[in-house]
DNA sequence: CAGTATCCAGGCTGATACTG
DNA sequence: CAGTATCAGCCTGGATACTG
């Protein structure tokens, strides 16, 4: 196990670095992990409101992690993928998923107590 | 890879379950890895006002991550460690900063275009 | 359908001052 | 030294209404 030498280079979740650390990004990465999908098919099984769901992605999009790509077609049609970079992160997302699959009934427990 | 398949389960950073998406966690977490800590010696290298590290402090001792081991000397001196739970932490997060140094120029790169 | 535009509450965070 | 108490600002995130 190698964990940065220099603590304070923002390689953490923290805010500053990509926002690993906020509310929706892993979800949405998660989301986008079998393929490109539309705003509304994130919107409804996120249950998150549109103005959030478009600052993320936007910001997502500006970090190079996902593409967004519009339809000139009526009614209007966006679908946002993966970037090759944006999927790079499925590996570490999946460790952290795999720990608290592995860990979150001791974490409640302890909690309980 | 394996993803949970249950996307909503809370297995992710978000806010619900373990406080991995918060700003403080992983970096205490972390800084405890060589051993355990006194309150100044988290204090200082982390640059965190008292209030929000003793809050932290008692949020992941709550949820079994760390102990508390208050001496009853004068002046008092208090010590935090890892315990083994936590210490689990350390892998997931180790893969965490692992893509953050691999890609953080790539996201900074995208970010100012 | 895929957004924008406002407004707003709550939480996180920090600064400062004080205590056993 | 290791906190606690109080106050205040910012920003995230959500509710609602509206648009091309």
């Amino acid at each position: 196990m190698t964990l940065d030498p220099d603590l304070f280079s923002d390689c953490l979740p923290g805010r500053p670095l990509i926002r690993i650390g906020d509310k929706w990004t892993t979800k949405i990465i998660v989301c986008l992990r079998d393929g490109p999908r539309r705003f509304g098919e994130l919107i409804v099984p996120l249950r998150i409101t549109a103005k959030v769901l478009t600052e993320s992605l936007r910001a997502m999009e500006r970090d190079g992690l996902i593409t967004r790509t519009a339809y000139d077609t009526n009614p209007p049609r966006v679908e946002y993928a993966l970037t090759p970079l944006g999927r790079t992160l499925l590996e570490p997302l999946a460790a952290i998923c795999a720990w608290t699959a592995a860990h979150q009934p001791a974490v409640l427990e302890a909690r309980a107590t």
